[in-house]
DNA sequence: CGCCACCTCAAATGAGCGTTTGAATCGCAG
DNA sequence: CTGCGATTCAAACGCTCATTTGAGGTGGCG
């Protein structure tokens, strides 16, 4: 309860590190509780629990729980649309403005893959924004249906890179590649180690991240018989 | 509150009826309220409203909130696992015991899909496993983990069908087939039809159909360099 | 009819929830 | 040292929740 005191740290700061400590500690425990549980059934006073700060701090700092947990959404969401986006940019001047569908479906994937890394410190994140995707109410649910500002880059890029392919074709062929990240949960994994006997493991990112680039590019490069 | 007394029925079954619609009408509101807005937002008292039953049915009928939720989500994935089943048996016979890839997904695709259509009876019932398999914990939870015979049917006839693919790729692939399936949520489809600006309509059943077992097909057919 | 098992009902129980409150405490400026 | 704005704290508030209770009603059967 007074961790952040014990820290040693320059006094004439200590008073702005310690709102900080506080703040951090609570969207930190918050992130990973949320994460692990939903967020019905973490209270208040779990998160506060486990954040080891006071039971008033969550509503102190960001006025209430929804807004705590759409504060949390806000901020890796923005974190994970950045590096997707950086690579996406990366890919797109490494192919000359024209990127090909692998590149693409690689900038897509690797991001919220290479988070769920076993030693990463956005492995909750990754699970929390899954969570938030399904779950979450209200502003969050807003956010997800009208704010498709990053997902139209995506699907303009692959548009480009498929031009003979009928634009709803892209569309439903990017909702399926999406839905194959969203199925990264915690209990998926389990249900597949126990299906394959062991024999499928997430431990290898990036070999992982091939399995399911090779996946989503066989299916966005077929030209079936209802494109 | 008396709905059940009003219908016409002959008196001497009308205990055993009026049993039979009070669990029916429970179960029918639940499913639907559950499938909408998730177990942990949907009370008890949302519940008994919604089916005109009294608050206590609940308790009296099933024991707990959680067992009823179990209670649907066991009857439901019964029936899904069944018609599946069903469909990869005919696909089986169809075949002479040896199923393309084309035949085993569809019959892993297409009873949810068809139950989702617009005014198919099924149609909250998608919605509700789908949430049950994200949200659900508890024993939905270790069901979910641990109850694989059901996927084993479809994963061995994979295997059958593709037998100079190594088996952990069989495996990996199947665990992005039903990503692919998990992710048709409403929302889902709301934040598609904005993205492609009404261009992608979930409306016609059959040729979403035809548009996944075609992404997934050929995502399978795939000999890529780590197979 | 009278009994019985079954079901329904309104009311209550007690626990847990998010949030609020007002005093205490802090570092710091005057 | 004193006063001040920001933060932390223990306690409490009001509400909703799942569940329980015990009385009352029901139809079927001897």
């Amino acid at each position: 309860m007074t961790e952040a005191r014990l820290s040693p740290q320059p006094p004439e700061c200590e008073n702005a590190e310690r709102e900080a400590a506080t703040k951090a500690q609570v969207l930190a425990a918050a992130e990973r509780l949320f994460a692990l549980h939903g967020f019905r059934s973490v209270s208040v006073r779990d998160i506060t629990a486990e954040a080891g700060v006071n039971l008033a701090s969550v509503n102190y700092h960001f006025g209430s729980k929804d807004a705590l947990l759409f504060e949390i959404f806000r901020r890796r969401t923005a974190e994970l649309n950045r590096e997707r986006a950086r690579m996406l940019h990366e890919a797109t001047g490494r192919h000359g403005g024209k990127p090909p569908v692998r590149a693409i479906l690689t900038a897509l994937f690797a991001p919220p893959l290479r988070w769920s890394n076993q030693d990463h410190p956005r492995r909750v994140s990754v699970q929390f924004i899954i969570r938030a995707r399904s779950e979450g109410a209200g502003a969050i649910r807003d956010v997800l249906r009208t704010d498709v500002s990053h997902l139209r880059r995506f699907a303009d890029a692959l548009i480009g890179a498929l031009p003979d392919l009928p634009r709803e074709a892209v569309y439903w062929r990017l909702h399926f590649a999406l839905g194959m990240i969203h199925n990264n949960r915690f209990a998926e994994f389990d249900r597949l180690h126990v299906l394959s006997e062991g024999a499928a493991r997430e431990s290898d990112t990036e070999a992982l991240l091939n399995r399911m680039v090779d996946f989503a590019e066989a299916g966005f490069l077929i030209r079936g018989h209802n494109t």
